[in-house]
DNA sequence: CTTTTATGTCAGTCATGTTGACATTTTGCC
DNA sequence: GGCAAAATGTCAACATGACTGACATAAAAG
């Protein structure tokens, strides 16, 4: 169930990124930079668990063709701070916007009682809960 | 949340699956011809939504090691119809075994009620869910 | 007898992950 | 001041699992 979930929750994302040439992966950092703005490379990398030579590519699309913009740290000057720019905010809320009529559709199907039910139950499937506490997806 | 269960949820099995030189594929394959013994190719094509040569690879590894067997259907000959072997459904076991205690723990963590609303709720977010009728992960 | 169906197979490509090695800049500590 | 450690980037090679397109075979269906 989970599979099947997974895979129809990000068909129509997954559709408006490849007409841009991305993948799932680009649509996961756009996701996490978006809601962490100011972000360092480090801290996507932690989250994602992914090899920075795989983030790398991926970045480097995202910053390229302008959706992402990099800062230097003002602390620390060897940091990356991740942002999206008007044009990565404009894209990411395409993105996001077929998955909130899915999820309105889900919640007006099963309810509300159950919805909170889905939130509870996928937390505790989850090896790392923190994770959970900001209103992620 | 989605991406972060589903990937912990297949992270045990994964490790068990990488010690046969398996895949996340494989388990799949495994999973639905366990739950659907004498199903046909064409069938498992339908359910898994991979293009056949995709699915062929995956398929013959495991009929050459011996985790799945093929008949030939009884009306129509064309079909080979897919089986568990012991082999199969010991290392079915295995893999599921994890998960279940996985989702034994966030049936403690969250309740019977959760885990309904969970179950009811990935239902409605699924594109097709008269898939969901009989017990599937 | 011809077409369609179920399946298999060859060959090439793409997206996304991996390891390992090495470079650059900046920070932090003795 | 100097040097190790940290944050990041980059090159190269490789694995997995998806894709497309083309073609082959056996059996069923008309």
């Amino acid at each position: 169930m989970l599979f099947f979930a997974y895979r129809d929750f990000t068909s129509e994302p997954d559709a408006l990124l490849a007409g841009q040439g991305f993948g799932r992966a680009h649509h996961r950092v756009i996701y996490f930079v978006g809601r962490h703005p100011g972000m360092t490379v480090s801290e996507l990398l932690g989250i994602l668990r992914i090899t920075k030579q795989s983030l790398a590519r991926v970045l480097r699309e995202l910053v390229d063709q302008g959706f992402v913009a990099q800062a230097p740290g003002e602390r620390d000057k060897r940091q990356r701070r991740l942002s999206l720019t008007s044009k990565g905010l404009a894209f990411e809320r395409a993105l996001t916007e077929r998955q909130l009529t899915r999820i309105a559709k889900a919640y007006a199907a099963a309810g509300p009682q159950a919805v909170e039910g889905f939130r509870k139950t996928l937390l505790a499937i989850t090896d790392d809960p923190s994770l959970g506490r900001k209103g992620m997806s």
